[in-house]
DNA sequence: GGTAAAATTGAAAACGATTTTCAAATTAGA
DNA sequence: TCTAATTTGAAAATCGTTTTCAATTTTACC
């Protein structure tokens, strides 16, 4: 990978978003940690560390109210699709025989790629009018 | 609808929507066009309008390089997926009965609704690797 | 039609997240 | 250890979007 030196501040990093990995967290909120921990990285870091993960795959991101947020993406999270509710936010891991048969048809027969790491929007059963 | 008094202006820029409701749009863009059409609006007015629109549903919207872009929702197009490339741009109207079963037995099985509002992404065969 | 209340317009200023700049510090690799 | 390449971070710049506010337009009611 090019441009990836390992230095101290991009280990605090990813270190953190590894473990809020369940949630998408933005440059504020590692800011606000980092200082908590007496650990201090520039904003500028930060902001051209996750460019740098997002060109490589390693974060997804998603805009919420002005604001971009990043996600690490776990391996172990890209077998299954995700659904995830516009409303709540709350987030479905899909395990399902049936949609990816449907995805093997669409790959085959409509000539399209589905993305396991697209997170697929909607409402759940919570939220639904 | 609250707040939609009919004024020429955002009627000007309605029309413009539909009539680019292949594609997504910017503000910019939208300014250009009337611009050489001789109907200057003012860019808050198309901002604020627009922002309209989102909240009443008649808009999906997209960011590309950090700029908002809007799609007209044409209502004949609420009964199937979208399917679209993340290279290339490309949609695919996917019209397909397999699909909308996964899609019954999902809402049924797995209780969450997908929207058919939502585009979901992939790779079309001519940009996957 | 006329009129008042409510809503919209748009230029300019403010805002705010992100990017750029650039000199200093750090890292990798020979 | 030494040098070239890369990264860091404070400050400034950027730029898309929102806010402000006085003027204008639209609606709704008489």
């Amino acid at each position: 990978m090019k441009n990836n030196y390992r230095t101290e501040q991009r280990k605090i990093i990813k270190t953190y978003l590894i473990n809020n990995k369940d949630k998408f967290v933005n440059v504020e909120e590692i800011l606000q940690y980092m200082k908590k921990q007496k650990q201090e990285v520039g904003q500028t870091t930060i902001y051209r560390y996750l460019n740098l993960l997002e060109e490589n795959n390693e974060v997804r991101t998603e805009i919420r109210n002005h604001t971009k947020h990043y996600q690490y993406i776990e391996s172990e999270c890209c077998n299954h699709f995700h659904l995830k509710c516009k409303k709540c936010g709350k987030t479905i891991h899909l395990h399902c025989e049936e949609f990816e048969k449907v995805n093997k048809h669409i790959r085959e027969e409509h000539k399209f790629n589905l993305d396991h790491n697209t997170i697929i929007y909607g409402l759940c059963d919570n939220c639904v009018e």
